[in-house]
DNA sequence: CAGTATCCACTGTGATACTG
DNA sequence: CAGTATCACAGTGGATACTG
């Protein structure tokens, strides 16, 4: 049993997936990698996510501690998208994990030459 | 991209996410772990989880082949449930987001030493 | 450009009751 | 014991309009 924020989990398992967990917020994370995204780049890499949602996942991020944000004042405005360094320790997982689902994919249904980029 | 099952992916994050991603699948699949466990055993292990989306889970990652069904024709009933190869090899993966989360914990807010188990 | 605000539709999740 | 069926609700998603 841990106790983080004020909140019980049963396992640290449940606690990662607090902080990483549904929809939107490990593709967030990898999209992000090493370099620092603006808004709209980040957007255009998750094409079916909705500006809503984007806002919404990078300030949970960015309140986890895992997202930098960045604003320059000027006009037009432009804010830019990076991982701490708390963010960045979790780009080899992630890294992992991206491997074995193309494993995975691979294993079920092996792709011809040709359709693998 | 990458196209499996006639689903479209941008990235393998997606195509991972589709496999293991929502609010139970690691959960479930982490919980197996290398033993076999009965539905009951499975509910147990999992509190909050309602009975209807443990069954709809495990549906699902049967579906996927990362959970076998073993079905002991007797009454009461017994239904045991169990990784496949491919269910276990994901298990290192997930043993080490659960470390990063721990670790991710400690750091944000230090457990005094009689608070760790 | 990078948001916020609002409204509405849809789906996933949950609570409860029932069954072979 | 291991489910299925039904209903209700919250979170998510989409469209649109507006702003510093």
């Amino acid at each position: 049993m841990i106790t983080f924020k004020n909140i019980q989990y049963n396992c640290s398992m449940e606690l990662t997936l607090d902080l990483i967990g549904g929809k939107w917020k490990s593709l967030i994370l990898w999209h992000l990698g090493d370099n620092a995204l603006r808004f709209s780049e980040l957007k255009k890499s998750l094409p079916k996510i909705t500006q809503k949602m984007l806002t919404q996942q990078l300030r949970e991020l960015e309140a986890s501690g895992l997202v930098n944000r960045h604003i320059y004042t000027q006009i037009p405005p432009k804010v830019e998208y990076s991982l701490t360094p708390d963010g960045k320790s979790l780009l080899p997982v992630l890294e992992t994990l991206c491997q074995w689902g193309l494993n995975y994919a691979n294993t079920m249904e092996p792709m011809d030459e040709k359709n693998v980029k």
